[in-house]
DNA sequence: GGCATTTAGTTGACAGTATCAACAACACCT
DNA sequence: AGGTGTTGTTGATACTGTCAACTAAATGCC
């Protein structure tokens, strides 16, 4: 209590996103390592458009949009033409996409693997529990 | 173990830098909130210099410099000539720097009482405690 | 149908953050 | 004295987060 949560918080961060970072480096994954939600999305998603990326993972649209563009510039998302709104467009991973995106996920089970080595199924799903509780406080507050 | 760890954490970190940022603005306290990590540094370390900051908060020496000027340019942090190295400087928090520091921490302690709302302090010092396993396995491994 | 309001996506601007390379000044060691 | 390493600094560049303004389309109301 009297001692600080955030800096575990700010550190356990910085240096996930150091390691994620670094293994799609080494994989010579040319994508910025936080690009796997916005995939994950993309796959996870039906009928997945900007908008509910955005909502999803609580990020400016312009952002999502700006990425999205660039993947599909890169031909690893595709955009199609929503029937029900001329507005949005539903997207999809292309096939070279879900070929990224398992590669992706390997790099990111592997820097799980290390972030959690020693500690017990008991302890991460604790820690899991207990994060999630604190984003619940963050957004019902 | 099947469901990813790595989501909890880019969300939390993601709505606890907007809520600190967020009590930062609301209380008009014109700087960056991860400014606050700096300010510590300063206060807490004996002799501090952009060096020990680097080092104590392993981020790039670079940037480091850069907020210490900033700061130093309001007013807030005062570089000290060192009489065992006439290549660093010795930082200190001036008395203006010392009341920003006081502000910032209750900020931060708002920040964490809302963070850990509803959770036993057992559980706090559980989550810290596989935050720094963690941790120690990202810098080690 | 016509019109105000909302919504989806886009673009521009800008602050903040992270990282790397190069450099001057100084310290250290032999 | 001279080679080597260190401290702080600057520049460059990429990534991230946020806000404002705008378009085109959808929706709701009259």
């Amino acid at each position: 209590m009297n001692t600080p949560l955030s800096d575990p918080i700010l550190k356990l961060i910085h240096g996930y996103r150091r390691q994620l970072q670094q293994a799609t480096i080494d994989a010579q994954l040319n994508l910025p390592a936080s690009y796997i939600r916005i995939f994950k999305c993309v796959n996870g998603i039906e009928f997945c458009t900007v908008q509910l990326i955005s909502n999803r993972l609580d990020r400016d649209k312009a952002q999502i949009t700006r990425v999205i563009s660039e993947l599909a510039q890169k031909g690893l998302i595709k955009k199609h033409k929503n029937p029900n709104d001329q507005r949005s467009q539903i997207l999809t991973l292309s096939s070279e996409g879900k070929e990224v995106f398992k590669r992706f996920r390997e790099l990111e089970l592997k820097s799980q693997e290390k972030l959690a080595y020693g500690l017990t199924p008991a302890e991460i799903e604790s820690f899991k529990n207990i994060a999630e509780k604190m984003i619940n406080n963050l957004n019902e507050l």
